[in-house]
DNA sequence: ATCACCTGTAAGCTGAGACTGACAGGTGGC
DNA sequence: GCCACCTGTCAGTCTCAGCTTACAGGTGAT
């Protein structure tokens, strides 16, 4: 994460869920002013992250809406938790032959 | 923040701090890998973020170095906190006659 | 004088990611 | 038929952070 528009959407999902609503697509995207295609992208990251949610549905009149959710999520951010996650990702070496690195 | 080196940095600082040493930073781009000129960069980015703090002093044998520590900090991340924060990074108009945004 | 250390900065290349425009396809209402 | 909505994706462009190379300056030891 970690992009100024990425915060923008979180902000306005949470906003309206405060507000009982949910929110499709082009809808948010007009709030924010992002184009969808944009918005688009923004989104995937934000779902392949776990921070939202989408889920296509048919609306009264029969119109295709994809509407996004902000998932619960809450981590502490500070320097030991920092240095555990860097060496945690440093040792993933499983079933790799003792072979050089990529380079 | 939020990019892979950076978090490396404040790992290895955590790690030399929890060891009783400090870092200058050839040291430290020596132990990262890192060449020297990338590490001020990311030393320059993280200091300003309050994250670290860095002092020149000269060692016994009168040469310069520039040790590098970590600063304690602490935030806890969710969908509440960043709402705010983007409702506070948006609202900065205090002394802006009504004019329109940057173009 | 030359080497092995150190600090600091500026110029330039590069690639990832942000962003736009255009497309294809579906619905309902006038 | 045409318009106003919607979803979804791709092929581009362009900006900028990341990164490297190269420089200028200082110390002490050989």
């Amino acid at each position: 994460m970690g992009h100024a528009q990425r915060l923008r959407i979180v902000a306005e999902l949470y906003r309206s869920a405060q507000e009982g609503n949910r929110l499709h697509v082009s809808e948010l995207a007009r709030r924010l002013g992002l184009s969808r295609p944009l918005l688009y992208m923004h989104l995937e990251r934000l779902e392949t992250a776990g921070l939202v949610e989408g889920q296509l549905e048919l609306s009264e009149d029969g119109k295709a809406m994809k509407y996004f959710e902000l998932k619960p999520f809450a981590l502490k951010l500070d320097a030991e938790m920092i240095a555990e996650t860097v060496a945690r990702d440093a040792e993933p070496a499983p079933d790799a032959n003792t072979k050089g690195g990529k380079g």
